[in-house]
RNA sequence: CGGGAUGUGGCGCAGCUUGGUAGCGCACCUCGCUUGGGACGAGGGGGCCGCUGGUUCGAAUCCAGUCAUCCCGACCA
C-alpha cells in the first residue's frame, strides 16, 4: 500500500473527548472516527486490525470444531418474550418499531435467535454436540458508553453457542472453548488470565472471563488473584478468607452507650477505641424497589453484585439518607439489625463477631458488647456478600490475594437449560425421551480486543502492535522522495517485501523525514525500513518499533532481514 | 438516571467577566526554499460561535429553554 493513497489522517493533538490511551491513539493515528456517542467508523487501518483478530478467532474456533454462521441484527420481540428477557434485559436492549408497528430489538447477544434456530433444525441426540458461532456487530444501548472502543454501543463481537445432550458434553465444549480462547489471545500477542466471574444478564451457573491484566493502568474490572495458586476471580465474584475480627473482650457485657453524632464506622472505632472489625455495619439497599438491610463487618465493604445474587434481585442500589428515613423509618448512622421489619442479609463475616458494637435504631445511641442470639438475632440469611480485598487469604490455598485492573476481552458461560427450557428447545435422546439442550455461550469482544492490545502495548510515541494483529507488518520510509536513488531503492525493497509475503506500506509522501517517522511510530508499524543517508554505503536501516538497535543491512538483504525479524519474538 | 464539565472553521484552543462587524496554533491550497525525528518564508480558502427563543439600537458574549458531547457511579464483549 502506498501512503499517498491510504485513507488516513494523523492528528498532532489529542482529541479533547478521548480519555483513554487506546481511544486517543486510535483517533490520533487515524484508525477510527466517532460518528456519535459510543459509535465509531473503522477506517481502513482499523479494519485490517479487526480482520487480523477475526482471522485468528476463525482459525481457532474452526479448529475447536465450531462452525461459523451469521445471524440477523434485527430480532423480533416474540423471541425475547419467550425467554422473558424482553422485560428483564432493560434499557440496554435497543428496541425499535417497524412500519407495521411490530417491535424488535437490535441484537445485543443472540441466545434467543440461535436457540430458536437449533430448536427447529436439530431433533436428535445424534446431531449433537454442535457449536455455532458468528462474528457480527452487536448493539447495546449502554447507559454510558466510554473509553472509545472499550465500551461502545455498537461493537464487533464473536459469539458462539454450544448445544449438548448432557452436562458432560457441555463440560467438554466449555473446556474446548477455554483452550481455544487461550490460544486466540496468545496468538494476538495478549497475555490473558481466565478468571471466575458473575454471570450477569446472560445467566447460567458457571462463567469465566478472559482478562487482559493491566496492573494499575486501565481497565474497568478489578481482578483478585492468588500469589501462590492459580485462583483468580473478578471482584464481583472473588471469595476470600479474612484475618479474624479484633473483638478481644473489650466489652464483656452488653451496654447501651450514648454516641451523639457518632455515625460513621471510623468515628465509632475512634469513639470506642476499638478496631473497625469489632463493629457490625448496617447498610440499607433498595433491591427491586424494596428496602433491604445488609450487615457486614465494619472494616469491610459490600460487593453489590454478590448482594444482588443473594437476594435474587434484578436491580440493586444503595439507599440515600432521606430514602432510608422514608422507607424504613430508621435513622441513618444508628442503624442496626435489632427489631427491624425489613429483609436482612448478613455477610458471613458477621457470624464470628462477639461482643461487638452495632446501631440499635435509636438516634445517638449504639450497643456495645452485643452478641448474636443474645441481644440480637443472627439474621436467617447469611451469604458471602463481601468485597474481597488484596491481602485477604485465598479461598483455595494459604496464599494471599493480590489485585490488578483488567480488561475483559472474552467470556464463557455454562448456560445449561436456561434458554432451551423456556423456549422449549428439545431433542430426542437415545431412549426416545424429549430433553432440553444443554447450552453454553462464548463471547469475544473483537473491537475491544484491539483496544485492549493498545492499552497494554503503547509508548509515548504511539501504538506498539503485536505483529499478529498489526495492520501492516512493515513500512518502508524513503527519507527524501525527490532523491531518485532513494526512491527507486525504496520501491525495490517494497516490492521485495510484498513478494516475500510481508504486508508493507511505502511512505511515498513528499513529507519531511520527521513527519514520516512520527507517523510511523504513531500508527505502530512493527518494522520500519529507512532508506536514506546510509544508502551511500549500500545499506538501509531496519528498526523494530518496540526499540532495540537499528540494524544497518545491505539492501539486497533487506527483505530477508525483515522476514527474520517478523518471525522472531521480539517485535 | 444522579453528580461534574464542555459546546467558537477538520483538530486543539482563546475571546464571554465588562455586549460593538470573530482570533490563534495545527491541518488544507499556491509559490519559494528545505529533506534523518512533527522545518521556514510569502500569499490564500474555510466559521449558521450547538439549536430555539428572549433582553438590547446591537448578542459568541447577558437571560431562559433545549440538544449534543465528555468525566465519576449502576451495566458489560
Amino acid at each position: 500500500m502506498r501512503m499517498t493513497g491510504l485513507f488516513f489522517n494523523t492528528l498532532r493533538e489529542t482529541p479533547a473527548d478521548a480519555e483513554t490511551v487506546s481511544h486517543q491513539l486510535l483517533v490520533r493515528a487515524g484508525y477510527v472516527r466517532k460518528l456519535t456517542s459510543g459509535i465509531y467508523t473503522y477506517l481502513p487501518l482499523m479494519l485490517r486490525v479487526i480482520k487480523k483478530i477475526s482471522g485468528i478467532i476463525r482459525e481457532e474456533m474452526d479448529a475447536a470444531g465450531a462452525q461459523e454462521l451469521l445471524m440477523p441484527i434485527l430480532q423480533p420481540e416474540e423471541l425475547w418474550r419467550e425467554t422473558g428477557r424482553w422485560e428483564v434485559y432493560g434499557k440496554e436492549l435497543m428496541r425499535i418499531e417497524d412500519r407495521h408497528g411490530r417491535m424488535g430489538a437490535l441484537g445485543p447477544t443472540h441466545e434467543e435467535i440461535i436457540t430458536a434456530l437449533v430448536r427447529d433444525e436439530i431433533k436428535s441426540y445424534r446431531q449433537l454436540p454442535i457449536n455455532l458461532y458468528q462474528i457480527q456487530d452487536k448493539f447495546r444501548d449502554e447507559i454510558r458508553p466510554r473509553f472509545g472502543l472499550l465500551r461502545g454501543r455498537e461493537f464487533l463481537m464473536k459469539d458462539a453457542y454450544s448445544f449438548d445432550a448432557d452436562e458432560a458434553g457441555l463440560e467438554e465444549n466449555y473446556q474446548k472453548m477455554a483452550r481455544a480462547y487461550t490460544n486466540i489471545f496468545n496468538r494476538c500477542g495478549l497475555e490473558t488470565r481466565m478468571v471466575r466471574s458473575d454471570s450477569g444478564a446472560i445467566g447460567g451457573s458457571v462463567s469465566h472471563e478472559f482478562m487482559v491484566l493491566t496492573g494499575t493502568q486501565s481497565g474497568e474490572n478489578d481482578v483478585l488473584y492468588c500469589d501462590s495458586c492459580d485462583y483468580a476471580a473478578n471482584s464481583n465474584r472473588a471469595e476470600s478468607r479474612m484475618p479474624p475480627a479484633d473483638t478481644n473482650g473489650k466489652f464483656p457485657e452488653a451496654k447501651e452507650v450514648d454516641t451523639p453524632g457518632i455515625k460513621s464506622i471510623e468515628d465509632l472505632a475512634g469513639f470506642f477505641g476499638i478496631e473497625q472489625s469489632a463493629i457490625c455495619k448496617s447498610l440499607i439497599y433498595i433491591a427491586d424497589k424494596k428496602p433491604v438491610m445488609a450487615l457486614i463487618r465494619g472494616d469491610r465493604a459490600i460487593e453489590e453484585t454478590k448482594l444482588k445474587n443473594a437476594l435474587g434481585a434484578d436491580d440493586i442500589r444503595i439507599a440515600g439518607d432521606a430514602e432510608i428515613r422514608e422507607c424504613t423509618g430508621l435513622e441513618p448512622g444508628f442503624l442496626g439489625p435489632a427489631g427491624v421489619n425489613i429483609k436482612i442479609v448478613g455477610d458471613e463475616s458477621i457470624k464470628e463477631l462477639e461482643n461487638f458494637v452495632t446501631g440499635i435504631n435509636k438516634a445517638d445511641k449504639h450497643l456495645s458488647g452485643a452478641g448474636w442470639n443474645r441481644e440480637i438475632e443472627l439474621p436467617e440469611t447469611i451469604a458471602d456478600i463481601r468485597l474481597a480485598q488484596p491481602g485477604d487469604i485465598c479461598p483455595e490455598c494459604p496464599g494471599k490475594l493480590e489485585i490488578t485492573r483488567g480488561i475483559e476481552v472474552g467470556n464463557i458461560f455454562k448456560l445449561g437449560t436456561k434458554y432451551s427450557e423456556k423456549m422449549k428447545a428439545n431433542f430426542t435422546d437415545e431412549n426416545g425421551r424429549e430433553k432440553p439442550f444443554i447450552m453454553g455461550c462464548y463471547g469475544i469482544g473483537v473491537s475491544r480486543t484491539a483496544a485492549a492490545a493498545i492499552e497494554r502495548y503503547h509508548d509515548k510515541d504511539g501504538i506498539l502492535w503485536p505483529m499478529a494483529i498489526a495492520p501492516y507488518h512493515a513500512v518502508v520510509v524513503p527519507v527524501n522522495v525527490s532523491d531518485e536513488l532513494q526512491m527507486s531503492t525504496a520501491e525495490k525493497i517494497y516490492n521485495d517485501l510484498l513478494d516475500s509475503g510481508i504486508e508493507t506500506v511505502i511512505d511515498d509522501r513528499d513529507e519531511r523525514p520527521g513527519v514520516k517517522f512520527k507517523d510511523a511510530d504513531l500508527i505502530g508499524f512493527p518494522i520500519r525500513i529507512t532508506v536514506g543517508k546510509t544508502l551511500a554505503e549500500g545499506m538501509v536501516e531496519v528498526k523494530s518499533r518496540v526499540g532495540g538497535e537499528v540494524l544497518k543491512v545491505p539492501l539486497e538483504q533487506a527483505a530477508a532481514r525483515v522476514r527474520e525479524l517478523k518471525e522472531s519474538k521480539n517485535v
